[in-house]
DNA sequence: GTCTATAGCTTGATAGAC
DNA sequence: GTCTATCAAGCTATAGAC
């Protein structure tokens, strides 16, 4: 009898694990093989273009994550501390308190352009979400900006602390200053 | 007639561009091979252990880059803000403005036990280096470890986030705060 | 949509001449 | 200390059956 698919959903998850702890180039097939349980033909017929295709279709599964889980905050009503908090849980959330890697740090080494666009384009809307909030607590648009920006820097610094060093503390106190980094005045 | 040796100095310089822009499995013997102009045989004569000895030559060279031009002016005497200062111009010539990408980082992916250790033991130094200036500046000796690895964060968040963005401002904004971070009060 | 089977290329690694 | 030559293993990729 004929195997049944494999929902996209599982798919998409074991194929990021992958890629977060590997990165492009470390990512081989037998470890996408082994993650997934499928063989290599099959995954083909899914990723007609293979590990590229694999990655921008993670890339995007994983930014529409991220933008329900994080960003969405930014966008609704309410005081910019407090949705700073909220976006704080959804990052802890995200990157499992510290021990998941980041896709725009992993996979930005060495890949294809397509690629390395992607994940400008996810930053891109990080950054911009952020300075949202810096905006509307009444910060200056450039302010704003470069406040947002250090503040994804702060959270991608303390992964990558965290990673070197096997200890979450530098990314949870990177999550537990960014609302007073995104809307304190000065 | 017989080639010259190819002063290892070179040889570690070019090395050391191919792992900190591809990684340790981005790095094939293929791109060794063209960055060094050495033959596999050759690479293997120097490395009897293969990319794994290269790997942590490098680590090993580079990390004593990094003492005499970043670390070292923790030790000398003068006044803490003064001091950082020299720390943060070290790490701009070290990083190359944020063209540099950092080894700690791009090493980190998927290796071998032997390397994620000393690029700890790497990262260690570096944060112990920082708290003595904190310490000096008369925060508290567990305060100022916080505020070492914060610093050592806001600076690798800050090279992750002009890679992907292509921008070196964030990462030179990390090191105009850097005193800041270190010796002031609270 | 999954699988088996196969192809050719690239990889990491070694032996031995100069 | 460099090189040429060679190797098995692992890699990406494709063809075709069910």
């Amino acid at each position: 009898m004929r195997p049944a698919k494999l929902p996209d959903q599982q798919v998409f998850a074991r194929l990021t694990e992958v890629f977060r702890r590997k990165g492009y180039q470390g990512a081989s097939y037998a470890d996408l093989m082994a993650a997934t349980g499928l063989v290599k033909a099959s995954l083909y017929h899914r990723f007609p273009g293979g590990k590229e295709d694999m990655v921008n279709a993670v890339l995007s599964h994983v930014g529409n994550e991220f933008s329900t889980c994080v960003l969405s905050p930014a966008q609704e009503a309410g005081p910019p501390e407090k949705r700073a908090q909220q976006m704080a849980r959804g990052l802890a959330k995200f990157y499992g308190s510290g021990r998941n890697w980041c896709l725009l740090d992993t996979l930005t080494l060495a890949s294809d352009r397509r690629t390395l666009k992607h994940a400008k384009r996810s930053m891109e809307l990080w950054v911009e979400s952020f300075a949202r909030i810096a905006r509307d607590a009444g910060l200056s648009p450039a302010l704003s900006r470069r406040r947002a920006e250090d503040a994804v820097a702060a959270i991608e610094g303390g992964l990558i602390v965290s990673r070197v060093m096997h200890s979450r503390r530098p990314f949870l106190r990177a999550l537990l200053t960014l609302p007073d980094r995104l809307t304190s005045a000065g």
